[in-house]
RNA sequence: GGGCGAAUACCAGAGUGGCCAAAUGGGGCAGACUGUAAAUCUGCUGGUUUAUACCUUCGGUGGUUCGAAUCCAUCUUCGCCCA
């Protein structure tokens, strides 16, 4: 398998130094990609960066994941408005252990092939560096004026939304570019993978291996992943997409990929999936011809889900969302046993209300808001129903003065609140 | 160190004594339509016992005034320019 002529056609090439291709060619390559540890779990943004690092390894090459611990406490300007807060040693250090973790699920850190995966992490090489040996060793071969030039740094200095840029900040394409440096010395490693937002960055590590050793690297960045409707990719209404379970649940991660808008749902099955050009051409011609089934959206959620949270998880939230979105829904859930309810329920909030209130019976309102957290506020909730925006055990309520007794519950013990269509939460009568 | 300027709701940004809970845009949420899509249209987007009411909010503090986001003083933070 060719990685250029794989990735090309999954539309994942943004930018390529030339040579790159030859490279590839010529030899079992090394190439590594950086993750700041700015949480203690990846998030889909992510996902692009590592499958490249998969389909790398696939095509026989050894992929490095470079955990960013060192530049994690500086901060990338690059795509950032606004100076960023630094991160402590400790936090740092518990989030690359979490982030090494969930790699290990992606690439083959165990064998004993030759392209075996390696994770780094350049806080090791770098905190040891003084200031002095960093301004001999690396700052000698570039100028400020090369420095300069690049967008992330010009954006900061003429951008119309200019906070200034600090020299720290300024100083960290000199460190990515240590990291590129440091790599390729220690471990022959020639080519730097990333977004095309890492570009300037990536650049400048090549430049420095050409000036300071003679050394000819390259670069492959992918493009920035976007959506259709112009929104930011892999947010939701809760934030980002985490591939941690405790943060996103395989359910609310299944309905992330399913609610896939068509005109993303192929250009994501490139990138996120491992399906052939055959497979995606057959399930594109699918949907053509009935575009309410989503066989596209289905395969992706599919896919991804299976790949991050496993099978049975996958299974699950399919379980989940049948019995959720069916016409039958007031049915199937009146008719469901505990155990199932809760399975399904996996990762959907839920709050614990004392069934002594709900024997006297609890205003709408205020079971919304005060007893549970579905709305912030009393006027907020009221506003909702009133807009008909909010359902009972599938059924929708209309009356914000109503009030809820305990006949409303499922099994004696259950409730189940919808705040519009999709977002449902579980409230615990005990 | 010197000079200038800025700080308003999630973001951008108007408002420069009462008509301001604060224009407008973006974003977000919801409703209708649909396919749990997109596009479109509609509503909401500080809080309260829904109210032509009250309360809290316009960087902090203190003042002037019947009344302050708006005026004054001071502090803080940030930006730009000069050294």
């Amino acid at each position: 398998m060719d990685f250029i002529e794989e990735l090309t056609w999954r539309g994942m090439i943004h930018t390529m130094m030339p040579g790159t291709d030859e490279q590839l060619r010529k030899e079992m390559t090394t190439a590594y990609l950086g993750i700041d540890p700015t949480a203690d779990s990846l998030h889909i943004g992510h996902l692009c960066g590592v499958m490249m690092l998969r389909h790398f390894q696939r095509c026989g090459h050894k992929p490095i994941a470079l955990v960013g611990g060192a530049t994690g406490m500086i901060g990338d300007p690059s795509g950032k408005s606004a100076e960023r807060n630094l991160l402590d040693e400790k936090t740092l250090r518990h989030n690359q252990e979490a982030i090494k973790a969930q790699l290990g699920r992606f690439l083959d850190f165990e064998s004993d092939a030759p392209n075996r995966a390696e994770l780094v992490n350049n806080y090791d090489w770098m905190k040891d560096v003084t200031f002095l040996d960093f301004a001999r060793e690396i700052g000698k071969h570039i100028t400020v004026n090369y420095m300069m030039a690049k967008d992330s740094v010009q954006k900061r200095l003429n951008g119309e939304a200019r906070d200034g840029l600090s020299f720290t900040e300024f100083t960290y394409q000199l460190l990515q570019g240590f990291d590129f440096l440091h790599l390729y010395q220690t471990k022959n490693c020639k080519l730097q993978l990333g977004g095309s937002d890492q570009w300037g960055n990536i650049t400048t590590g090549s430049e420095l291996i050409r000036r300071k050793l003679g050394g000819e690297v390259f670069a492959l960045t992918c493009p920035l992943i976007t959506k259709a409707d112009g929104g930011k990719f892999g947010k939701t209404e809760s934030g980002n997409v985490w591939l941690d379970a405790r943060y996103t649940s395989p359910y609310k991660f299944y309905q992330f990929w399913l609610n896939v808008s068509d005109a993303d749902a192929e250009k994501y099955l490139k990138i996120f999936t491992f399906l052939t050009k055959e497979e995606i051409e057959a399930l594109v011609a699918e949907h053509a011809e009935n575009p309410g089934l989503r066989p596209l959206q289905k395969r992706l959620a599919k896919e991804v889900t299976e790949m991050v949270h496993g099978k049975e998880q996958y299974e699950a939230a399919v379980e989940a969302s049948k019995i959720l979105f069916s016409n039958e829904a007031k049915e199937a859930l009146m008719n469901l046993d505990e155990k199932t309810l809760l399975d399904i329920f996996e990762g959907v909030p839920t709050f614990n209300v004392a069934k002594s209130d709900l024997e006297a019976g609890i205003p709408l309102l205020e079971l919304l808001a005060t007893h549970t957290k579905v709305f912030p506020s009393k006027g907020e909730a009221r506003k909702m129903v009133q807009g008909n925006g909010v359902s009972l055990n599938k059924e929708k309520v209309s009356d914000p003065a109503m009030t809820i007794g305990k006949e409303a519950l499922i099994a004696d013990k259950y409730l189940l609140i919808q705040r519009g269509k999709k977002n449902y939460y579980l409230v615990i009568a005990e």
